[in-house]
RNA sequence: GGUCCCAUCGUCUAGUGGCCUAGGACGCUGGCCUCUCACGCCGGUAACACGGGUUCGACCCCCGUUGGGACCGCCA
């Protein structure tokens, strides 16, 4: 039987070095047994995934180096290999369940859950689905079909007995059934959840080897259940470790770039990040730190992960990005990877225009922009508070410029003035003042190109990484504060919805 | 809080009962090379979380403790 494993991001942002991670793993293991690799994208968040997320994450996939055989660009024999695009599959199959007696309609609302987990989380009582709608009569269910009652469909998880999963790297992990809850398998809006849509397509995709992170590992029994009631093949579960921020929790975006996206800008080369990523809880059985795709490809060996997750160190990375520049170019070569990163004159043309009347000789040019230019900026941490300014609160000014810039689709000029003056607003502040320290954060100067035009052509993820970065310079946001400046955020910003009505979002 | 997973230098890791007075790499650091810097070379720093077993013998096996993490959404 030929070996087929898959990854399956969803499209609902930058690309992630996780994704690349379980991609490398999963590549690397379909290659070395003469298998097949599927990408397939799970889109069944329709509030939140997006075309262009989509297209971003083949793009940065591609860039790495990581090819799929089969998918949604490509088609396959399995297809389609969008799951928006596969929801007729997905009703026929929870029909299936609901004879069976497997799932159920459940016609509890939103708020009615929402109040039971807030009692249940009072009472320290296990949270979970409560069962109220277990055991509907028919008639009790035709009246609410009758009434047109919005509902979704539960996974009834057996009262008793032990689901028992196979990992290939852990070997059993039991969990008891009493303790599961009964998993949402289709929303109301008739969409599946990843449970339900991930099994079914594992096995009508001919998945082998489900090889994905750790976090999947409790819901796990879930899904072998929805494997037995169907009557299919259990796949063979392979749950790798987490990459991990530098202080041990999972890797996010709040506390290290995690946009692939951010390292290509920042001027990493993708063969670097692929190799550095194959160091992650994996080494080679002669030990080399330095390989190609395809020497990691000839000697992989599943069985040599070990378990701990990994911190994803900069550092490291950056001395084996400086090893691939020296080693593996001859200076032509790397002229060339300078022209495909940003010093080619599609991106200087782009710097010229809002430099042109700030210039005069041709030589103030490269000075006065290189933060375009620059993997990272330096400057005197007191250019953003001024004199008189608390770091404290320039710090969750920033933080609320992050909440705000996370929003916008598109990141153009237009759509960060907007932006800005809407947290100008929220703090009841000119612009200029936050302008001001944007400019810095962006810069690393006080006097620099314009703000707006700067912050669109550096780009999502690095603009992100500077202001994180001039946010760690200024001490941090704690966690308290942090949830406090949320909750302000949130409210100020469905207020001003309310007040202007919907869509005015920039 | 409940369930589950994990545990070797600050970090990435080697190690599958004797080869370990624990090896390599990043970082940090002393020196050499040198017009500066970088590279390169030589050296240093630093770890088996703890307590019980099992065994002639435990980093390696078992149990417990501690610590860390993940998950507990009409997100994936």
């Amino acid at each position: 039987m030929t070996i087929r494993v898959r990854i399956a991001p969803s499209p609902t942002g930058s690309p992630h070095v996780g994704t690349a991670y379980m991609g490398l793993f999963n590549l690397a293991f379909a290659r070395h047994h003469n298998g097949l690799f599927v990408l397939r994208v799970e889109d069944t968040d329709q509030g939140r995934s997006r075309p262009e997320y989509e297209s971003g994450i083949f793009r940065a996939l591609q860039w790495m180096g990581i090819q799929w055989d089969e998918g949604p660009d490509i088609g396959g024999p399995f297809g389609p290999y969008r799951q928006s695009e596969r929801t007729v599959i997905y009703r026929e199959h929870i029909r299936i369940l609901i004879d069976k007696g497997k799932a159920y309609r459940c016609f509890c609302t939103a708020d009615r859950l929402a109040e039971m987990r807030k009692l249940q989380h009072q009472n320290k009582l296990p949270e979970g689905y409560d069962g109220r709608c277990r055991n509907l009569s028919e008639a009790e269910i035709e009246n609410h079909l009758q009434n047109n009652d919005p509902f979704v469909i539960r996974l009834r998880v057996p009262d008793e007995g032990t689901c028992v999963i196979n990992d290939r790297l852990r070997s059993e992990i039991r969990y008891e059934y009493n303790q599961i809850d009964d998993q949402i398998l289709m929303k109301s809006d008739g969409y599946p959840t990843y449970h339900l849509a991930n099994v079914i397509d594992d096995h009508l995709m001919r998945i082998t080897h489900v090889i994905r992170g750790e976090e999947w590992v409790p819901s796990t029994p879930k899904h072998v259940l929805l494997y037995q009631s169907f009557g299919w093949e259990i796949p063979e579960f392979i749950h790798l470790p987490l990459l991990l921020n530098p202080d041990g929790s999972k890797l996010s975006k709040r506390k290290n770039p995690t946009s692939i996206d951010y390292y290509r800008d920042a001027g990493f080369l993708p063969e670097a990040l692929l190799n550095y990523l194959g160091l992650m809880s994996y080494s080679r059985p002669d030990q080399e730190e330095k390989f190609t795709l395809d020497d990691f490809v000839s000697d992989f060996d599943i069985d040599r992960v070990s378990l701990g997750g990994s911190i994803f160190d900069l550092k490291k990375l950056r001395w084996l990005n400086a090893r691939y520049l020296r080693e593996n170019y001859t200076p032509d070569q790397l002229w060339l990877k300078f022209t495909g990163w940003r010093i080619n004159p599609e991106f200087l043309s782009r710097m010229i225009p809002m430099m042109q009347n700030r210039l005069h000789t041709l030589g103030d040019f490269i000075p006065a922009c290189s933060f375009l230019l620059a993997t990272d900026v330096s400057y005197d941490t007191a250019l953003l508070t001024g004199h008189d300014k608390d770091p404290g609160e320039i710090a969750e000014m920033l933080q609320t410029v992050i909440f705000q810039l996370e929003t916008l689709t598109d990141w153009i000029p237009g759509n960060l003035q907007t932006a800005l003056e809407l947290v100008a607003a929220f703090w009841e502040l000119p612009i200029r003042d936050v302008t001001s320290v944007l400019f810095v954060a962006i810069s690393g100067m006080t006097v620099a190109p314009p703000l707006y035009e700067s912050m669109a052509l550096l780009g999502r993820d690095m603009t992100r990484r500077r202001i994180m970065d001039s946010i760690d310079r200024l001490g941090s946001v704690g966690r308290k504060k942090m949830k406090k400046l949320e909750e302000r955020w949130d409210m100020w910003n469905s207020v001003r919805h309310q007040t202007n009505g919907e869509g005015n979002q920039p």
